[in-house]
DNA sequence: TCGTTGTCATCAATCGATTGCAATATACCC
DNA sequence: GGGTATATTGCAATCGATTGATGACAACGA
């Protein structure tokens, strides 16, 4: 384990000043000799020279750092949120802090003073879409010294930028889909008790009925959360009403209902069919395919980012921006065309 | 966005020190009366006041900031990896700084150095299993300033703490089982090629043919890299052979693997047996479950996060530590039992 | 009155960099 | 030799915290 060296030994070293050293390494424009300057680049590099971004920041005020705060890194909707804004920091030369909370409102809040504390130039939020106290949350957002870019959810009522799909229209759009497909009996399997997300799906599943003059039936609209086993455990009493298709609000919705229709023996879309929400990745073994509602997280980064550069580059208005992306429906195999009506 | 606000200032309204005033917020052993203490907690908390920790760590040498290079994040085994370290990390009051670099050794170096100038006090790195030119990351490493601990796959003959699976004996027990099955003819999909990782998980599967006196043959040994496709063009060629069973050597291969059977019509285990590694989640989909070699990222975190921790405590040798971890089989339904011998 | 003890609080140096301004040295001109 | 320009380099303050050393003041005993 070498030492840290610092500026001031390779200066000792060299024979010059910390400032001459400094001003070199930095390739700042000014009268340094070029033989001096060979010279302290190449005891800076022997000595394997690292400048303190710490110290660094401290005077310049800007770390060239930005936070984090998803609510599980292990899905694999947000890790690749996560790998996608990593990328795009990077290319403009920002380090990203990713930090994964576990999604209660206290951990978040926990995280965001870490965030905020060790330095960053602004934090994306991934925060506020369950229902608990976030009194403290919200009073820290609202206090923040930095820009924060909230994204695929919010925190309700807090003036701050804001980048996410239109939850609504994913939900309209694949029932929509479903009615034009011909069916008429449909039900939906959402987390609309503890997810803002999970409410506005439901409501565009509900405006998609409305605008065709299907009944809204409560006895079709079932609870889950977004668990596998707990959508597993809700899938039964789908499987035992009417329905003819199925509106999973999210990825592992669809993987525990689809487990129980196997067991069921119930195929796919011959005896039901089913549109899902964020296809994860064991969508390549299914036959058939899943029908889906896709959000993709590239272009979520894409445009949180760009929120967040213009708020750093001091540019981007008073109020507070929002974004909101429209998901798309990717017709795979799961849902069957009913020529006759019923 | 409000400003930041400084000890000084909080110094400057309640009329003391800024020494009183660091004292009492850290709640030091210190001589400050009761009325003070209380005014300036006070005083700081209508502020919002959040103590600077870059500021802090330059002095303190030390940020209770800890780095973890994944080679991607998307994947769900380094995921899974990440958010139980940074768990664990967060039990011990570290911050975990997430990175993930694509998986090239120039990245690697890259994030490093980041890391290392962001003032970590320790990184811990998934790096080195591809055959790239790793000479400047060997270099690096070797003289870093701070502990480093290598996890789950490491740049070989480098002298640093070591944490990782054992993938010969992960090899060697799929193997060993097959065998066990009654299998004679096992063919194996493997991406020996690019990683030392799958380098010794071929070298397992080896092992336990030769320890029952099977031959080795170079016909059953299939090349495939980490990525579904890939597998999926291998395994043409494998189901051409006369094996009866396949030790598919990571997740996606297995996926690709299996996405190719389908397709065919072969059904599992019925016409062939297959033992997969590191079961992703789709696992819960398939009829029947996937036997696999399991390895629980969060043990592989906990003993990362033990060695840095010795570390940062001072205590640990002078040598490096090496902690090696057996994977476990664990025993689902994609195997037949073979009575007859070939 | 002086010294002692104890309580409460501040001073000033420090961490490792950055940077505006001042300083030195050399050259050149008249 | 005095004055001015130009080329180099160094000084010292600064960022926001921490902390060992030190100071101010009151009360008390001799």
């Amino acid at each position: 384990m070498a030492n840290k060296v610092t500026l001031k030994q390779i200066a000792q070293e060299v024979g010059l000043s910390p400032s001459s050293v400094s001003l070199v390494l930095n390739n700042r424009p000014c009268r340094i000799s070029e033989e001096n300057r060979k010279l302290i680049k190449e005891v800076a590099a022997r000595n394997h020279y690292v400048p303190n971004q710490i110290a660094r920041s401290l005077v310049m005020r800007e770390s060239r750092t930005l936070g984090l705060i998803v609510p599980n890194i292990e899905s694999r909707f947000f890790a690749s949120l996560a790998g996608s804004l990593e990328k795009r920091c990077r290319e403009d030369g920002y380090a990203l802090f990713i930090t994964s909370s576990g999604g209660s409102a206290d951990d978040d809040l926990e995280l965001l003073r870490q965030l905020v504390t060790r330095g960053v130039d602004g934090v994306f939020l991934v925060v506020g879409d369950e229902f608990s106290d976030d009194r403290a949350l919200r009073e820290e957002v609202s206090h923040l010294p930095i820009p924060a870019v909230m994204v695929d959810r919010a925190i309700e009522g807090l003036e701050c930028d804001k980048v996410m799909f239109d939850h609504e229209m994913g939900g309209y759009m694949a029932t929509r889909y479903l009615i034009e497909q011909g069916h008429r009996c449909i039900a939906c399997l959402v987390n609309a008790r503890r997810s803002n997300t999970g409410r506005k799906r439901l409501a565009g599943y509900e405006r998609a009925l409305r605008e065709v003059g299907l009944p809204i039936d409560a006895r079709l609209e079932f609870e889950s959360e977004y668990y596998i086993p707990s959508a597993y455990e809700a899938s039964e009493a789908v499987l035992a009403t009417d329905a003819t298709a199925v509106f999973a609000s999210s990825d592992n919705i669809a993987l525990g209902l689809l487990k129980r229709l196997h067991e069921m023996g119930k195929s796919i879309p011959g005896d039901i069919s089913v549109v899902s929400y964020d296809n994860s990745a064991a969508d390549v073994l299914f036959e058939p395919a899943l029908t889906a509602i896709e959000q993709d997280p590239g272009v979520l980064a894409e445009h949180a980012f760009g929120c967040m550069s213009k708020r750093l580059a001091g540019r981007g208005g008073r109020r507070a921006e929002e974004v909101v992306l429209e998901p798309a429906l990717i017709v795979k195999g799961s849902v069957l065309e009913l020529t006759e009506c019923s």
